[in-house]
DNA sequence: AGCCTTTGACCAGCG
DNA sequence: TCGCTGGTCAAAGGC
């Protein structure tokens, strides 16, 4: 609502010099200065993101979509490039933008997969994409498959797996231009009509994932707006963009680091800059520097600021994505419909 | 001068 | 009820 959009706003705010947070706790400090978990935020913008993980799993709901990816013990990565899904999904698909893209195999789940044998560096993508505004919330997620000398490897697959338990109504599409993609997309409930547009453009020895599902966010209406995440292979030019974490062409303030459990890599966390937007996003990144998994939280309700804003880096994106994105606004204006 | 990143601490939720 | 983990905050520093 909009008492939860002027918070997001205060969100950039900074708390003065005085009010620091001194030894003894501030009693006031714990659910005050939250905007994002204060009470308007509950209500109102925290429902937004605060929904998080949470939210997004229907705990009642007898398909475990937990937020938190778990494979289970008997599953294993290898079993999904093995997957003759995964083969067939080889070949890379037009990236529809909504709901027009080409349906993905899907697995018994309803989730999609696809790997490729090249030795690109493996990332993983997650859209969560709460609009408690319609109630709807939509999870997307793209996992290459390079941790498997990692210990998230089955992490990663496993996770897919649960999220990818989407109602049936989850679309994703994976380009063989990367080790393994993964897409998965799962709603609150049962609504979760949206097209995840991935591209994957590998060139060379850097891979490329570029992910459309921006145009969605930010046109808002979709019922379940994506974002745009790129993610570049190892040690190329590219990696710059991927640092900015802002690839998508949206502006990204770093709030936090955090080394999760399970997770190699500390998990970074991300907040969109605009005033009134509470997306935000973490990813972890490997010591390489590549992007091994990303995870969007809520919808960009504006559009993508100037490209060459501050970094060049994220002009090479965001030239890519302003492409991708009037050819997917162009597509989307007549399927959206 | 302003914005962003880093880093340590705090808080809330869950098991 | 306690402990653990994840997520967020905010000061300080850097670009």
């Amino acid at each position: 609502m909009d008492a939860g959009e002027a918070h997001s706003g205060s969100e950039l705010r900074r708390r003065g010099p005085g009010e620091a947070e001194s030894e003894h706790e501030d009693p006031n400090r714990t659910g005050g200065y939250r905007p994002d978990s204060g009470a308007d935020g509950a209500a109102a913008s925290g429902t937004t993101v605060g929904a998080r993980y949470k939210l997004m799993s229907p705990a009642k709901l007898p398909i475990s979509r937990s937020p938190v990816l778990t494979i289970p013990p008997g599953l294993s990565p290898t079993a999904f490039l093995e997957s003759p899904v995964l083969l067939s999904n080889m070949k890379v698909e037009p990236s529809p933008t909504t709901g027009s893209l080409p349906r993905l195999q899907q697995t018994a789940h309803g989730s999609v997969t696809s790997a490729t044998s090249a030795a690109f560096p493996v990332t993983t993508v997650c859209f969560n994409t709460n609009t408690l505004d319609d109630g709807k919330s939509s999870f997307f997620e793209f996992k290459p498959h390079s941790r498997s000398n990692m210990v998230p490897a089955e992490l990663d697959n496993r996770a897919c797996e649960k999220s990818t338990q989407i109602d049936g109504q989850g679309k994703a599409q994976s380009f063989a231009s990367s080790p393994l993609v993964k897409s998965e997309i799962a709603g609150p409930s049962n609504e979760i009509s949206l097209s995840s547009p991935v591209q994957m453009v590998s060139s060379g020895a850097s891979a490329h994932v570029e992910v459309d599902l921006d145009k969605l966010n930010s046109g808002g209406n979709i019922a379940t707006g994506l974002q745009v995440s790129q993610v570049e292979g190892r040690g190329s030019g590219l990696s710059v963009a991927a640092e900015r974490s802002s690839d998508d062409g949206y502006n990204w303030r770093k709030y936090g680091q955090k080394h999760v459990k399970g997770s190699e890599f500390p998990r970074s966390y991300y907040k969109c800059t605009h005033p009134n937007c509470e997306v935000k996003k973490l990813f972890e990144r490997s010591h390489d520097g590549q992007i091994t998994e990303i995870v969007y939280k809520g919808t960009h309700d504006h559009p993508k600021p100037q490209p060459n804003r501050r970094y060049s880096g994220g002009n090479i994106m965001s030239m890519q994505e302003e492409r991708s994105d009037k050819a997917s606004l162009t597509s989307r204006d007549g399927n959206a419909r």
